[in-house]
DNA sequence: GCGACAG
DNA sequence: ATCTTGTCGC
């Protein structure tokens, strides 16, 4: 049975071997395969549920902004989190906190994960799932921020990323078909076994049109959900826009949240 | 040395 | 991520 681990905050003021270390551990506590009770099929149809009496699952997402300071430069990370019930928003929350380390390509948790664990302290609902802007598994040390925060506060999660930080993808990912997948493999950039499945592109909205394409999202475990379930998971939340609702929400509140500068 | 690199 | 005009297509 897994359970918190505080010990693994990302902390501020380690050294770069630190934080890949402290990633090492991350991944080897973190499971990449469904461990949860509620319903993944419950998430596609909220109204079908509430006639049967299961109670749907609370999805939280995490999206990002930043703050400049007077001279310009980014200085504080603001956290948002929007978590949802049955297609319903029923909870937002936001949270701010300084910059200690510059943006580091397989370090985002470090620049990243204060001000999300902030944020998710001050929601008063308990999360069954998290999605996440940014990998999980999909990372060099198998250890994205989602599977990060996933680990630290032991809730299930997921990882939604707009591009590719590693590993390769089966086949072609160019205009896929809407609602279809294709495997994202481990390479040698990844410390595991090369062809480990890592996670999908997910294709959740496509054109018609024959000359312009939508780019997929490439969706990984974050930790207590495997890679065929959080594909699943994030086309069901999908609601006629590239990102599940979640994560799409908290994006846009991640912005609206930001305090109007003084002038 | 060169290339690659979530947000 | 953020700074930003126009432009293509539904």
């Amino acid at each position: 049975m897994t359970q918190p681990r505080p010990d693994l905050e990302p902390t501020p003021g380690l050294s770069r071997e630190e934080m890949e270390g402290m990633q090492r551990d991350i991944a080897d506590a973190a499971v990449f395969e469904d461990d949860f009770e509620f319903d993944p099929a419950v998430l596609s149809s909220p109204l079908e549920s509430a006639a049967s009496g299961a109670d749907p699952p609370t999805v939280v997402g995490v999206d990002q902004s930043f703050l400049t300071n007077d001279a310009g430069e980014q200085d504080r990370a603001l956290s948002a989190v929007v978590a949802m019930r049955g297609g319903e928003v029923v909870e937002r929350a936001h949270a701010i906190t300084s910059l200690e380390i510059p943006y580091v390509p397989g370090l985002l948790a470090f620049r990243e994960g204060r001000p999300i664990l902030a944020a998710l302290e001050e929601l008063s609902v308990e999360p069954d799932l998290l999605l996440f802007d940014g990998s999980g598994r999909i990372h060099f040390r198998e250890a994205g921020i989602a599977t990060h925060v996933g680990v630290v506060r032991d809730v299930p999660s997921i990882g939604v990323a707009k591009s590719l930080l590693c590993g390769t993808s089966t086949e072609d990912t160019e205009n896929l078909p809407e609602g279809s997948r294709v495997p994202i493999e481990a390479d040698s950039r990844v410390e595991v076994s090369d062809g480990t499945l890592l996670g999908y592109a997910v294709q959740t909205r496509q054109y018609d049109s024959p000359n312009r394409h939508i780019n997929p999202l490439y969706v990984s475990p974050g930790h207590r959900v495997g890679p065929e379930t959080a594909a699943d998971v994030v086309l069901a939340l999908a609601a006629g826009y590239k990102l599940p609702e979640p994560v799409r929400l908290a994006d846009a509140y991640a912005t609206e949240a930001k305090p109007a500068r003084e002038d």
